[in-house]
DNA sequence: CCTTTTTGTGTCGTTAAGTCACTTAATGAT
DNA sequence: ATCATTAAGTGACTTAACGACACAAAAAGG
């Protein structure tokens, strides 16, 4: 029998089919007392209760407008605050990540500096940073170990091409300062001059005329992102790199 | 009141919550007759009856354990066999995409040899490849037009620093071939030299001992990827690129 | 004023891509 | 057979950008 589109969409049934469960995962990194921190909380409810997770959840068809604005307004919810870097990791979907059902979630990787939210932070006890140092003695909920391990990796090759790392620190930062962050994502030495250099020549830092002066030692220019500076990637790596795919 | 967990899984309802449809798109994409082209099917049935589309659908629960194997087996439905190279593209999700319902679609990007699949295509009428080229007069079904752009821009990123293109040949392929898939990608003419040792410096081919005679000129050498050839990734980009991000 | 510490620069070496002429290996016409 | 034509493949030099490392600059503290 012959439909037309007008009839059938006004009889759409969508849960006549057996359909997944679908939730927005954000991993937000930041960067503070030289260590990478990813942002958990503590599970009220079932599956895992008790147990930390990322601070994910699901979509909310009348309020969403977009994947993004779920992973948004989940971070909102948390922190307080939306993080200047926001992007998709990927999807995670199996018959067997959940308990519950075969399930599907879109991973975000966010960036934002430490200082940021950690007023908003401090007034909440489900929420708290962890180093990633730790985060193999803390058993997570579903697969939320393997998906942080997913983002630490990517974070880690967008170290090698570009400085979006630079997200996890303050607006105003050093390049002494953003070097570290980079070397501790790609756990390995860099050299100084080859990553002033290359930052310099692709002009994507400005000079903010401020200086921040260590307890010794000749103090550190402080420089800001320009517009668009975490968008540039540089046509060559640093080198040492052990080259996987995306 | 308190729950456990036993009782909370046996009393789960997941359709108790207001969610999205979900579904799997795979690009993908075969190079044959000096152009770049796309597999798309005719829908049979609503929304957007008879538009061209992605070959997608539907998680099937019971038979597909992930987003993977639901996004093979859409592809041997249409092609009668599974390709070479598949690889999660991006998630797009939001509340107008579909007539019917917020939805979010779970999108990858395929490469496959055009005669792999020709014989199963020529036996059905509802699937054809279309060349890129063609895309912009054929208005396709939901926003399967800007997901293929998507899939295309993500294939000519590769291209920079990859030999993931490879997929898109057959097994044995010359050089030469390579070069100008490459170069159709990019937009943009390839120094033959340039090219060439990059690759053969990496050891990405074996020589089949075969040779490819045109009509006229010295005959290609036909090469095979070696194993783990599509994973590799060169320290430095091609130039000329654009640069963007992601 | 001199030592220590950390930031920042000058300079040369090295690597891999860019350029382009030239050789090689085939076809086909005279 | 010889030679023009065509396309594949190589040789050799140039260029761009990172690697390495010494050295200069700017602060603190005794």
């Amino acid at each position: 029998m012959q439909t037309d589109e007008q009839t059938y969409l006004e009889t759409y049934d969508k849960t006549a089919y057996d359909a997944p469960i679908v939730s927005v995962d954000p991993v937000l990194f930041t960067w503070h007392e030289d260590q990478l921190k990813v942002l958990l909380v503590q599970r009220s409810g079932h599956p895992d209760q008790q147990m930390w997770g990322l601070p994910g959840g699901f979509i909310d068809l009348k309020r969403d407008a977009t994947l993004e604005d779920t992973a948004m307004r989940k971070l909102r919810e948390k922190t307080g605050v939306v993080p200047p870097y926001l992007e998709q990791l990927h999807t995670f979907g199996n018959a067997t990540r959940d308990k519950r059902s075969w399930s599907v979630t879109v991973c975000y990787t966010a960036l934002i500096a430490y200082q940021e939210c950690a007023a908003h932070i401090a007034t909440v006890a489900d929420v708290r940073w962890v180093a990633m140092e730790e985060l193999a003695a803390l058993p997570l909920a579903f697969d939320h170990n393997m998906i942080i391990r997913h983002a630490r990796e990517r974070l880690r090759q967008k170290a090698l091409y570009s400085i979006v790392p630079a997200y996890a620190l303050p607006e105003k930062f050093t390049l002494p300062e953003l070097q570290q962050l980079h070397e501790v994502l790609l756990g390995m030495p860099l050299q100084k001059k080859s990553f002033r250099r290359r930052i310099e020549q692709a002009e994507l830092l400005e000079d903010t005329g401020e200086k921040r002066a260590e307890s010794s030692g000749r103090p550190a220019t402080l420089y800001r992102m320009k517009t668009g500076a975490g968008a540039y990637t540089f046509l060559r790596n640093l080198s040492g790199a052990t080259d996987n795919e995306e």
